[in-house]
DNA sequence: TCAACTATACAAGAATTGTTGAAATATACA
DNA sequence: TGTATATTTCAACAATTCTTGTATAGTTGA
């Protein structure tokens, strides 16, 4: 992963409305939401959603797909993995021990974080 | 974890310069960095670095101790699991299965992904 | 084709953030 | 005590981001 592309996704979620978007869109998993429905569901002024949805699918941090005159929104939560991969896989170079400890303690209780997946997205 | 944590985490790690500072951390582990080692290494004025550390200890991204004169900073690892957990928490809520799907796929290749462990750090 | 609907694009103002230089605080050591 | 070192704080300017309103593009169905 490029140091450009991890920043974007963490500015993505610097926000408390692209944040909402995003955990109201891992809230509905495989089937998504059209951009109006996530419009209404937080209360906001549908070109304000755009706007984030636009920063958000740059990212690469969720996925678009058309329906119609319906643009319907999905988690990329494979990029969310990749990235703490990112974050952490220099961290076992040095120390392995300290990290296993780390971070088996919450996912792989007895897997060593195998090198994650590039996973492509279309954007 | 409350909403505002989270943006904070994101918004520390969403610039360049903060996000090679804590991949430094990350780097070092338990063994931290001095801020003057940290501004060297990464080739910046010592006074932008502190203005960015300051954001992160604030975050709760970093941890400080002081060591006489020096001040020694550490990457806070299980808050960043901690956050993980909280993106995807209410994903297995309603459809358990697709959440392990995607989940499991990069990460746990048997478990079924149990409910992320809440981890307590001092904030 | 026309009208209604969904969604995005654009522009302007307010608000926030990042960088730099200078000054201040605190510790270490002779 | 006095000086050097490490780090932070403060002020000011440049740059970016967020929100809102308006306009535009594309789709649907009669």
């Amino acid at each position: 992963m490029e140091k450009q592309t991890a920043t974007q996704v963490f500015e993505s979620l610097s926000s408390g409305i692209r944040l909402d978007i995003y955990r109201l869109l891992v809230k509905r998993g495989l089937e998504g939401m059209v951009a109006g429905q996530i419009a209404s569901a937080l209360d906001l002024p549908p070109n304000n959603v755009s706007f984030h949805l636009k920063g958000m699918t740059h990212a690469g941090l969720v996925s678009v797909a058309q329906e119609g005159r319906y643009q319907r929104y999905h988690a990329n939560l494979p990029l969310m993995l990749e990235l703490i991969a990112y974050l952490t896989e220099e961290c076992c170079a040095g120390h392995p021990e300290q990290c296993a400890e780390i971070r088996t303690d919450s996912c792989c209780p007895e897997a060593v974080l195998p090198p994650l997946p590039k996973i492509e997205t279309e954007s």
